[in-house]
DNA sequence: AATAGCAGTAGGCCCTGG
DNA sequence: TCATCCAGGGCCTACTGC
């Protein structure tokens, strides 16, 4: 999810809607519901979404949850609680289809929606009181409609800010509906404990258990420069701010990401040089024509390592000028993975690569360096996504990448596994 | 005993250029 | 010329959440 944009600036009359008209809607178990949906001999049994052997549990049923399988829980630790379950792998194309849909609904009762993740939104329906009634009459039909055309189950949530729309949502799962009118937030906050506000995992939990508090109530009778103090000026202010229902944040629909990024946890962790150069290909690859698709082009590039006992280092470039090329993403990420491993070379589980600063593509003019020339790279780039538009995903990929040659990862002089 | 693949922000540190 | 301060950018880690 995104993390809650910067409080609007409060208007006269007050912080937020005086009354309850934002709703935030969120799907129950969605992956493991679809699939449940999908393949009804799988309804009332325990069903586990996750898979490979160094896997997390991405969606689980509630029959499953009830032999204490939760999200995010290794696969490992989930088998163990739970042996009977069936395990479904992810199916992310097909979650995005029924997405589209739920989210379709949503606007068909307002513009402003902005959703969380491909299960999740927040919904202003303030507006629509006229055409479509109250907010609470717009959540249940909202409920039954995703309900009779998808043949899924969703909880609301329906508060005055959207913090609080989203604990309650929370609170009435699964296929549940829960109003909280504003005279009763404060009485609906305080008894919470302090994990259930956004913001608030498991680090800033402990700090805050550490000085006593439990309770978003707690919170609320703490002095803020005492939040501040031990959990920093933003973070402080920003829940003691929550902790009193004061949430000026607005429901605007979806802004641009900042940044595009692909990365990959491998089956056995990695010390082959010219495999970890052909993974570091393949990734700059994703993220190259992830960046081509959507027309933008990215000034920074930094790689992601992470080492056999889950130590995380991260390195960064930025570039002089944007780019989309695979082979400029490619050599930067080599570079720097290069530098990183000039001393050392842990075990690696993890790599990733990311382009951030991103601006739109356009066709910039390109002055050429003294030592440069026309590489002809950026014209590959545009072949290949030709290609695969034409014959699939699959149709193109460097001849390095080609499963029966293992050999050297492309052109970089440069860089390559040569010097690695 | 095991820990995905994304994405975002905050805060600390260092360097650079007035 | 040197010391000092400050602002801004870049980099990195830590944390959060779906």
């Amino acid at each position: 999810m995104k993390p809650p944009p910067e409080p609007a600036p409060l208007e006269s009359g007050g912080p937020g809607p005086s009354d309850s008209r934002i709703l935030h809607v969120d799907m129950d178990a969605f992956y493991a519901s679809v699939a449940v949906r999908d393949a009804p001999e799988l309804r009332g049994r325990p069903v586990i979404v996750g898979g490979g052997n160094r896997g997390v549990v991405l969606s689980a049923t509630y029959e499953a949850r009830a032999f204490g399988v939760r999200s995010a829980m290794p696969m490992a630790r989930a088998r163990g609680l739970c042996p009977t379950a069936v395990v479904v792998p992810a199916d992310h194309g097909r979650y995005r289809e029924v997405s589209r849909a739920i989210m379709d609904v949503f606007r068909d009762v307002t513009p402003l929606v902005a959703p969380i993740s491909l299960d999740e939104a927040f919904l202003d329906v303030g507006g629509g009181r006229r055409l479509f009634g109250t907010p609470v009459d717009i959540a249940r039909a909202i409920r039954g409609r995703i309900a009779t055309e998808q043949g899924l189950t969703c909880s609301v949530g329906v508060a005055p800010s959207m913090f609080v729309a989203k604990i309650a949502s929370a609170r009435c799962k699964p296929d549940g509906l829960l109003v909280v009118p504003p005279d009763e937030v404060l009485a609906f906050l305080h008894p919470l404990p302090t994990a259930a506000l956004w913001g608030v995992g498991p680090r800033t939990e402990q700090a805050l258990t550490r000085l006593g508090i439990r309770t978003i109530g707690d919170i609320a009778r703490t002095p803020a420069d005492t939040l501040r103090r031990a959990l920093g000026a933003g973070a402080g202010g920003h829940l003691h701010a929550l902790a009193h229902g004061r949430d000026g944040r607005r429901v605007e629909p979806d802004g641009v990401d900042v940044s595009v990024g692909a990365e990959e946890t491998f089956s056995a962790d990695l010390a082959d040089p010219e495999r970890l150069a052909r993974e570091l290909l393949r990734l700059s690859g994703r993220v190259a024509a992830r960046l081509r698709a959507r027309g933008q082009a990215a000034r920074k590039i930094s790689i992601k390592v992470r080492h056999a006992d889950f130590s995380t280092v991260t390195r960064a470039r930025t570039l002089a000028e944007p780019t989309d090329v695979t082979w400029v993403i490619y050599r930067t990420a080599g570079e720097l993975f290069d530098e990183l491993r000039a001393t050392s070379r842990p075990l690696v589980r993890l790599l990733g690569v990311r382009a951030a600063r991103l601006s739109a593509a356009g066709r910039t003019s390109h002055q050429l360096a003294f030592d440069e020339r026309p590489s002809g790279w950026a014209e590959v780039d545009r072949a290949t996504d030709g290609a695969r538009r034409r014959f699939g995903e699959e149709s193109v990929r460097p001849a390095s990448l080609l499963p029966d040659r293992p050999r050297r990862p492309a052109p970089p002089r440069e860089w390559g596994p040569g010097r690695v």
